[in-house]
RNA sequence: GCCUGGGUAGCUCAGUUGGUAGAGCAGCGGAUUGAAAAUCCGCGUGUCGCUGGUUCGAUUCCGGCCCCAGGCA
């Protein structure tokens, strides 16, 4: 019944909709192993901040690229794919299922679709763009890129600094268009290698959810972890620095904005997020089972039938 | 009880010398190929408190009622 190798779950669902949860769950009856599939889940310094899966969680089954990255270093889909892809392989190695949980949809996309084979970015060439940035602004960046490749141009908003950033950066160093090399991707996951679920529990309960969720953050010490990485004058436009509640809470502890402020415009940017969330599994992921259940026993029997049938 | 001010978008408010209304914030829709919890593009979503009257036409003018805030009793 099952192939060579069983397929992998993945679990993709907006912040807050219980994915950490169905993946223990799933991972405990299944004798499964969990991948962290987050951009913000990777770095050490926020657990309670990022919403990490505790100690005791981690203690119930495998989990694996969870808080393993300092927030100094600067993460990327490219790193994660190969180190996603190696836990895949070592996971099944130990005949165990992996289950690949989070909520970068980008991830999902660059193990299903595929991520073109491009060099990484040049610190040195980045640093030089984000300082004409600063200093030019994105438009003349843009206007740049419409005259040594106007096919990628043509793809892109002349506001939108980081994918024509991203675009210059694959001109300088390779000398070929980014939208001819992006032409050629496979699959870095045969499509009868996985089985995708996609959570969506009705938006007026998960922003609520969001809402609770970050008073709870802030009990289980958000803010000291905010304090303790801010202590460190690291570089603003890290990655790291942009999960949602650090910079409102940076700015606190500035004196800058009341705890409730900050409080609130966290809540607000984590509403957003989950909505361009929605968006993405609505138009990214249409060969993905969708799961509209709430409840946990519900949503392991969906996970389970989709697993079976792939 | 009387006086004054105010009831317009989810919130704070502007406005219409009578032709069914617009800002900010919130929100909604979309995109997404190495920073993706990033970034970008697009969209006013409305019984103008209720009810009569005048008028071709009332959210606007007039009357009555209801509610809120302050003041006087």
């Amino acid at each position: 019944m099952w192939a060579s190798v069983k397929p992998a779950l993945l679990i993709m669902g907006p912040t807050a909709s219980g994915k950490s949860a169905l993946a223990l769950a799933l991972a405990e009856r299944l004798g499964g192993e969990i991948v962290n599939a987050d951009s913000m889940q990777v770095y050490r310094d926020f657990r309670a901040l990022t919403a990490r899966p505790s100690l005791e969680d981690e203690a119930r089954a495998p989990h694996h690229l969870f808080g393993y990255v300092d927030a100094g270093e600067s993460y990327s889909v490219g790193r994660w794919l190969g180190e996603a892809l190696a836990a895949i392989a070592a996971i099944r190695a130990r005949d165990a299922v992996p289950i690949l949980a989070g909520g970068t949809g980008l991830y999902f996309k660059a193990l299903t679709q595929g991520l073109a084979d491009i060099p990484a970015a040049d610190p040195a060439l980045r640093e030089h763009l984000r300082q004409r940035y600063a200093k030019e602004g994105a438009p003349a960046l843009y206007a740049e890129l419409a005259r040594r490749d106007p096919v990628s141009a043509a793809r892109l908003e002349p506001n939108d600094f980081p994918r024509i950033l991203r675009a210059l950066e694959v001109l300088e160093a390779t000398g070929e268009s980014i939208s001819l090399l992006q032409a050629h991707t496979i699959p870095a996951l045969a499509r009868d290698a996985w089985a995708g679920i996609a959570l969506a529990p009705l938006r007026e309960a998960l922003y609520a959810a969001i809402d609770a969720r970050f008073d709870v953050m802030l009990e289980q010490g958000a803010l000291g972890e905010v304090r303790a990485v801010a202590a460190r004058g690291l570089d603003p436009a890290l990655p790291a620095m942009k999960a949602h509640g650090a910079p409102a809470l940076t700015a606190h502890l500035r004196g800058e904005l009341a705890l409730d402020e900050a409080a609130a415009i966290a809540k607000r940017d984590t509403r957003r997020y989950a909505k361009r969330q929605f968006t993405w599994m609505m138009g990214q992921m249409g060969d993905w089972t969708r799961v509209e259940e709430v409840e946990l026993e519900a949503r392991v029997r969906a996970a389970c039938a989709c697993l079976s049938s792939a």
